[in-house]
DNA sequence: GTGGATGCAAACTCTTTGCACCTTG
DNA sequence: CAAGGTGCAAAGAGTTTGCATCCAC
């Protein structure tokens, strides 16, 4: 259905590869390695695609730029092929439930592979509790050893 | 230090009165009921002004716009005299530290008045937590329960 | 009266979209 | 060769800023 074309490629590897979320900016570096003439644009709509095809995730943190991360679920690896059957699972059942650590240093994501849990608790009687959000910022193990750490690299 | 001008008076009235963070257009929508001619930039303007006073705090959830809330600490009430003399606190120890939820219905945010603590232990070792933000959505008592509920009233 | 406040318009950031041209299958 | 992909430029939301005018003190 999509084709593969080294635009599509280029996004895709440097979103595999990074191991964190990453800003379409960043990608747009990233990707321009191999592609020089990659445009904003084409990795906007690679994103969107990419998405749909629940490839990669979309991370919003408050007050900051989308970021986006490698959907690290069973379909990932094998590149060659659609998304196999399943179509009916919600995302979080696929893409693993976790949240995020935003740096303050170095302005960097981090995913985090813990959750305390559903947190209704947290909400007044009546209300209906259906998502959580949580994001830990501070300083990642390389800022606070003082690495000098070049933003966003 | 601030002149008391109607729209200053506007502004800060529309969120002392509203019980949840409010966007800046739905603060304009509010606050040209006394002030018709108000302008968008002067909320902006006010928001920056308010904020630095701390009588007002910038909530912002992932993926949101900015909205706005009453700063919910001592110096609340009287308004006729500036800040008192403690300079040296932290926001959150004067703001009341908390969280929000976002009814996906009806796109309101409520305040929570609980929070379960430090995280720390969700990052991985080496980071230091110094914030945390938690934002839960679903939906709100009045949509739960069918009131429907007009889009940010 | 004067300096800070206001309204308007322009600028800015992030993201989306229209369109003509190019490339993959 | 045709359908879909790409680059560029323009359009949109949300927010900030420059500037001439206005008004609270």
């Amino acid at each position: 259905m999509e084709r593969n074309t080294r635009q599509r490629q280029a996004v895709l590897e440097a979103i595999d590869h990074a191991g964190r979320a990453l800003t379409p900016v960043e990608i747009l570096g990233l990707a321009q390695a191999s592609v020089p003439s990659l445009n904003l644009s084409t990795i906007y709509r690679h994103l969107s695609t990419l998405q749909t095809e629940q490839r990669i995730v979309k991370v919003l943190l408050p007050g900051q730029a989308a970021r986006f991360e490698a959907a690290c679920d069973g379909d990932h690896g094998a590149h060659g092929h659609a998304p196999r059957g399943s179509r009916h699972a919600a995302p979080q059942d696929l893409a693993h439930h976790h949240h995020h650590f935003h740096c303050s240093r170095c302005d960097r994501v981090y995913p985090l592979h813990a959750c305390p849990g559903s947190m209704q608790e947290l909400a007044p009687k009546g209300f209906l509790v259906e998502a959580h959000e949580i994001t830990l910022s501070g300083l990642c193990a390389d800022c606070r050893r003082g690495k000098t750490v070049e933003a966003v690299a």
